[in-house]
Order: C-alpha cells, then sequence, then structure tokens
DNA sequence: CTGCTTCCGTACGGTAGCGCACAGAGCGAC
DNA sequence: GTCGCTCTGTGCGCTACCGTACGGAAGCAG
C-alpha cells in the first residue's frame, strides 16, 4: 500500500482524498514546477488538465479587451485550479497564472471526469470547494465596488499569506496592481502606509509581513467572510478523515 | 402521463427535465407567487427551498455590514436559485430577493438533494448551470472594477429585459442603485442621458426601453460574455431534447 | 381640490483613484 | 566602476462618483 508521497498531502484536497481514490490518483498525478507568471489556460481557451497547487498559487484573472485585468479569485493549496472542467463547460473567460512560484500536482480532464463520473465522495468534495470558490468571487465582486485600495491590499496580502509559508512573498507592486486591477502607484502609496506604521517591509519584490493582526485590523469585513466561508466548507483535517464523513449538514 | 402544467416550461431548467425526473418532480413543485422585495433567503439563512423562477426575476445581493450592497448576479427563467443547498453548505453571505415581480416554481431542500445524489443527467444541467452563474459573477466583479455608471446601468438593464417578456420594467432609480451598489443620483443621472438620447423612457418607476441595440452599443464588453455564456453552457430547446444529450463537449 | 407620499431632477463641495510624467534607488552585467 | 534595467516614490491636473441637501412632479387618499 504504497500512499507515499508527501508533496500530495500538501494540498489539502488530495490530503482528504479517501484511501481508495487515493491509490486510483496516484499514477495519474504529475508533480509539476509551477514558476511565476506561468498561464495553466487562457481565457476560454482549451483545458487539458486540473491543478493541485501544493506551494505555489495561482490567480484566476480576469483580462478585458482594453488590456485591463481584475484577480477573481485566488487558489493555493486548499483548492484546485480548472473547476470548470468538471463542472461543464471546459473553458472559462478567465486566465489562470501563477502568481507566487512553487509546485503542484496535475491531473488529466480523462482522469478528473472520470472520477467526478463515478459521484463519490471525491464529487461532493470538489463541489464543496467550488462553493467556496464562489463566495470568494461574489465577495471580490462587492469589495471591488465599495472599499478602499487600502483596505483591499490588506486583504489581498492576507489572503496569500494564508496560503504560502513564512511571512514572506515576491511581489512587486506591478503585479499587485494587476490583480487588484489599479494603477501601480495606487499600490505604492498604500504599500508605503503600512510599511511607515510598520505593518509591513517592503523591498524591490519582497514583502515582509511584519504585524499580520494590524493587517487584519485595517482590512474589510471581506478577508473574515471568505475565510470564514473556506473553513466552514472545508474543514480538512491533515488525519485525513474528511472524506469519509463528507456530507455537512444543511 | 400527466405531464401538464404549462407554466412548468416557462423555466428553463424545468423545461429541459427529462420525462422521467419531470414525473417524479411534478407532486414535489409547488407554484408560487414572488411578489417585489420578497426576501427567498437571507445572508448566511437556512435555506428550505430552492427556486426556478418563470416571470420573476431573482437578485442575489450581498449586504454589507454597513448596509451597502451590490448585486452579484441575477437570476430569471434561465435558472435556479439557491445552488448551494446542492453544491454543498446550504448557506452563502448573500441574499436572495425577488427584483421583478412574478411567479416561480419551488422546491423542498429534501426532494431537490435526493434527485441531486441519483448523480444523472440532472446533476449535469445545474452543474452547467452553476458554472454560468459563476462567469456572471466574475463578469461582475470586473465590471465594477472598471467600468464606469453609465456602462453598467446599461447591462443592468439588458440583463433584466432578456429575463422579462415585453420590453418594460418596473423598477425604481432607488432600486436600481441598491442593486448596482451606486448612488440613487448617480443612477438618475445616467437614466437621464439614456432618455434624452431616446434609448429609454423613464417615468416613477416604470422603464421601458426604446431601443434595445442602442443599449447593447452603449454597454461594456460584460453584457455580450455574459449571455454568450449563457448561450452556450445552456443550449436550451423548448423543445426539451435537453436532458437527453447533456454533456456539452471539451 | 388638498394634502401626503413617493419618486425623480439638480446642484455643489469633497475625494479616491486615474493618467501621465519623472526622479531616484537597488541590483546585475560587463 | 558604470551602464542599464527594473522597481519604487512623488507630484499634478483630471474625472467619476460620493454625501448631502433641496425642490418639484406624479400619483394616491380623503
Amino acid at each position: 500500500m504504497k500512499v507515499a508521497l508527501p508533496e500530495l498531502d500538501q494540498n489539502l484536497l488530495l490530503a482528504a482524498l479517501p484511501v481508495q481514490e487515493r491509490q486510483r490518483w496516484l499514477p495519474e498525478l504529475e508533480f509539476v514546477e509551477l514558476p511565476l507568471g506561468h498561464v495553466l489556460y487562457e481565457s476560454n481557451g482549451t483545458m487539458t488538465h486540473v491543478y493541485f497547487p501544493t506551494t505555489a498559487i495561482v490567480s484566476l484573472l480576469y483580462v478585458l479587451e482594453d488590456g485591463a485585468s481584475a484577480e477573481i479569485a485566488v487558489v493555493g493549496n486548499e483548492g484546485v485550479v480548472g473547476v470548470s472542467l468538471f463542472m461543464g463547460g471546459g473553458s472559462t473567460p478567465n486566465r489562470a497564472v501563477v502568481q507566487s512560484a512553487g509546485f503542484g500536482f496535475k491531473l488529466n480532464a480523462h482522469a478528473m471526469r472520470e472520477e467526478f463520473e463515478r459521484a463519490g465522495p471525491v464529487l461532493h468534495l470538489l463541489l464543496r470547494y467550488t462553493m467556496a470558490l464562489i463566495v470568494q468571487m461574489s465577495q471580490t465582486a462587492v469589495c471591488n465596488r465599495h472599499h478602499s485600495l487600502d483596505q483591499q491590499l490588506c486583504r489581498w496580502l492576507l489572503l496569500s499569506l494564508d496560503r504560502l509559508s513564512g511571512n514572506e512573498l515576491s511581489m512587486t507592486q506591478e503585479l499587485i496592481a494587476n490583480m487588484l486591477g489599479v494603477r501601480r502607484e495606487g499600490v505604492s502609496e498604500s504599500a508605503l502606509k503600512l510599511q511607515k506604521d510598520g505593518l509591513i517591509r517592503y523591498s524591490r519584490g519582497r514583502i515582509t509581513v511584519l504585524d499580520r493582526p494590524g493587517l487584519e485590523h485595517r482590512t474589510c469585513e471581506c478577508y473574515a467572510v471568505v475565510k470564514a466561508e473556506y473553513d466552514r466548507l472545508l474543514p480538512l483535517l491533515k488525519n485525513g478523515s474528511f472524506g469519509a464523513d463528507s456530507t455537512v449538514k444543511n
């Protein structure tokens, strides 16, 4: 019973797989490097695989006709990139791009669909994750409407931080601006405020978070809502009894 | 074989049900009136039913702590309200409120889940619809970020129009403002521009659309993208062969 | 007709973020 | 070193939208 591959458990969805499914998937899963900026899917492009990030973070970006962009949601080791493969349709008008370099597993579309069709615990797991993703998207929509750049930057930093180990992220202001759909100069100003107040340290694409509670205090409610919803929908335990009792009440 | 109930076919999802499922659902479906302003779900509230609007339009609103709000998505006769019932979780941080009075069917949670568990064609139908909903949400997010109120108003009018028969909608500027998450005065100004240019006529909560192509010309790309995606994912034919061949390629 | 309520038009100062332009600072290449 | 590139700070006018306030118009009730 070779259920080795310790990297597997770094992705919470993979970690939650029941033993049987895990066995089935093992030969199909491919451990890949996900370098910064790598585009997993282009908007409306064909999707040949789904990705389960372990240490990487992937942004779902919407790119408008004029080139302007905005982040719709972010996926890290808690999730999977490419839900439309099993949800149906097979493509979305989004671009999926690696926001923070790292690794992950990829699984080919066929295997994914086949597993999904079994309608077993994996289906429910994936659907519940998708539900969490929906919540994140809708929160992004209101946040874009109502909250200040200062608040959104904090939210973004926290969301990224949650998906990384350590308290440092490498990210230029230019890239953050693309994600948030704002000007680089705006990010510069907001980041300076945070730096002046000792919450972060910033230098040429390296951000060190010094005061996480401080960030949480400054951000809008959106961060907490999204986090709470992920925790509620995906109460993933590393000891992995998740697949067994997979139906959330209500 | 009593597959009567002509109202059933007014909701495209119900219309697309294979005969067998239709028979099973009939005794469970309840035809209800959905008056303007009626709240189907409160944020994070328990959901006892899902709703299939026929002539009504339902808005999924996010209401912030300070009372500000924004529309996340809109559901009419093409869809179903309450996806989190089958997706998992059973609640969302959204409020579902009737934006345009009309009718619809409601189905209790138990029946819904039971059907979903059968993992038949209905599951795929619902998931594909959910995918379309996701696209709408993400489009809303970018639109909120990048497009002008003028454009968004046009988009909103068109989305509503698509879900109604006729070219008239009854809607105060106050309500539209709540949906778009802007000031009423802003809506007033934008609507006036449209009126001056002869695209709509507005009077005390009644909007008559005079020049639909004109609206389409003024709106942002978001409207077309969402519409195209709905058409792609839910190519529903009224002659209802949809359930039979329910797997979209790719 | 009178009065009340709802809905809509308008005005005005305030501000967050944009577009643009440019200067300095860190860092690697040579 | 020094050149060149990337990344970051800063300034300035501009626009869209906000908050607030008020007046008028349409419609309903008596």
